[in-house]
DNA sequence: TATATATTTGTCAATATTTGACAAGTTAAT
DNA sequence: ATTAACTTGTCAAATATTGACAAATATATA
């Protein structure tokens, strides 16, 4: 999967034979902002993943891989940063989740 | 480097012996404001990364290695991504550099 | 101790951004 | 040419962010 997540949601919507209408009312969309998701010229809500999972029978977790990974990949490309910045990004998670768990430690 | 990015600013900023109302100045910001960002309570506007890398002279790419870094960890440590997050981001990001993208079409 | 300085927290109006909605436009298929 | 599908323009309403000031707390120093 390289493409950004509006081309996602545009292959998912038309392999199935769906119009913007009919996948926007399901997502509680105005077709003509779903038209503009799928063109990347709007965000697709982060409320909404878990009814276009349901829609398509998409696992969950996999699509907030694809949501959020172009998420970022947008903000580095508008930003031009580097690769780096993703290895660091890990390096960050992991020090808030050893931070989280310290502080899990000394709750009660 | 494995802090946040207000974790960051307050090292840099206690290494060179300023006070949180000295380095709010330089940055145009309200030193209350300037308190909650170092503790992760709000966020630093990317707008002031050019200011904050001459007031430390830093490198600008650098800084925003950490400073993006720092974005998406938060994001991503706060809807449970997993790691493969990053990967996808990397080649959605080479994606976007592929098809070349005007910038201002892009949605974030 | 007191007093000054530094930092944190509460609050909220002002500003900025995002969203939903409708109309009007274009494109594509028959 | 007609219809359905899609795109684009616009904007008010809803949300979110920011700047600002006051007040509370913490820290340092005489």
């Amino acid at each position: 999967m390289k493409a950004t997540f509006g081309e996602y949601i545009r292959q998912l919507r038309t392999d199935s034979g769906m119009t913007l209408t009919e996948l926007a009312a399901l997502l509680k969309l105005d077709s003509a902002n779903l038209s503009r998701i799928e063109n990347g010229k709007r965000e697709f809500d982060e409320k909404r993943l878990e009814k276009l999972a349901s829609t398509f029978k998409l696992d969950i977790e996999k699509l907030k891989v694809e949501y959020f990974g172009d998420q970022f990949a947008k903000k580095m490309y508008a930003y031009n940063c580097s690769p780096e910045t993703l290895i660091v990004a890990e390096e960050k998670m992991n020090y808030l989740k050893s931070i989280n768990v310290k502080q899990t430690e000394i709750k009660f």
